[in-house]
DNA sequence: ATAATAATATTGACTGAGTCAATATTATGC
DNA sequence: GCATAATATTGACTCAGTCAATATTATTAT
C-alpha cells in the first residue's frame, strides 16, 4: 500500500500538510465535495484556505491521484478510487453516491455507437434515482 | 408534427411569446445553454428577462418538453429530443456536443451491475474527447 | 545545516450560473 | 370583456469556483 506522500512525490507534487490533509479526508468519505473538505481539513489540521482546497483538489485531479465526480447541478464531489472506469448512482433526493461497476464488462462503455470522428477518452456514465432510504 | 403551441397546451402551460421563442431556439440550435437563449431569443422577440429564461427551461424540463444536459463544468445544456434515451458525445476543447445513440441497445443502460436498492430511473452518459477540429 | 529558489498557501476581491421574492403584466376560462 | 390565475420583469442575492498579489513553506544544491 502506497503512502499519500509516496503518491505526491511520484506525481512531482511537493509534500504539505494541506495536501495530506485533503487525501486523507477523501480517502475517509469518498465522494464528499469540495466545502466539507474545507471543514474537515479545518478541523484536522488548525485551518486551510477555500483556494488552497480547490488549488489541491485540482492538481490531485490532474495527476490522476483523485477523480471528480460532477453531478448534473451540484458541486463536485472527489474520490480517491481511480483507473478503474467504474460508475456512480446517485440518489436525486439525499445525493448518497455509490459506485457501481461497469454492467457491460471491462472499460466497454469507452465504446460509443458512433464516433465521429471524435478522440474519445471517457465514457462518463450516472444512475440516478432513489436510495432505499429515500423511496 | 404537432406544433408548439399545442405541446404546452398539452403539459397545461400557458401559451406565451416568450415560450415559444426559447422552444424555437432549442429547437433550431440544440445544446445551446441559457445564456445564448437569453441573446437568441431577445434579438427574436425584442427582449426576454433572464429570470423568464431560468423559468421557462424549468418547466419545460419538468413536463419533458424538453431535456437538460449537464457536462461536468460547464452551463447546462438544452434540447428538444426527449424520451429517446440517447447520449452524448462532448468536446473538452469547444464543446461541441453531438447526441449518440445508445451503443448496447434498446434504453439498455437503465441497468446498472448493482443497483443497491435504488431505484434507478435515468442512465446519464456522456462520451468526453476531441473533436475532429480540435485534436 | 543553510541559503536560494521554486512551489505552495493565504487573502480578499471577483465572476458567472442560477435563484428568490416582490411587483407588474398577460393569458385563460367564464 | 372581466376576474383571476399564470407568467414575466426587476433587482438583489447565493454559492461554487477563480484570479492575482503577497506571504510562507518545501525542496535542492551548497
Amino acid at each position: 500500500m502506497i503512502s499519500n506522500e509516496q503518491r505526491l512525490r511520484d506525481a512531482k507534487l511537493s509534500v504539505t500538510a494541506q495536501r495530506l490533509a485533503v487525501m486523507k479526508v477523501i480517502s475517509a468519505e469518498p465522494h464528499c465535495n469540495a466545502d466539507h473538505i474545507l471543514k474537515e481539513v479545518s478541523e484536522d489540521i488548525g485551518s486551510i484556505s477555500k483556494q488552497a482546497v480547490y488549488d489541491i483538489i485540482n492538481s490531485l485531479t490532474e495527476k490522476n491521484i483523485i477523480r471528480r465526480i460532477q453531478p448534473s447541478g451540484f458541486p463536485a464531489l472527489y474520490e480517491d478510487r481511480t483507473n478503474d472506469n467504474h460508475h456512480h448512482l446517485i440518489c436525486r433526493s439525499c445525493l448518497k453516491t455509490l459506485d457501481v461497476d461497469c454492467a457491460v464488462g471491462k472499460k466497454p462503455c469507452l465504446t460509443a455507437s458512433n464516433d465521429h470522428g471524435f478522440i474519445i477518452d471517457e465514457a462518463e456514465v450516472t444512475y440516478w434515482g432513489l436510495c432505499p432510504d429515500c423511496q
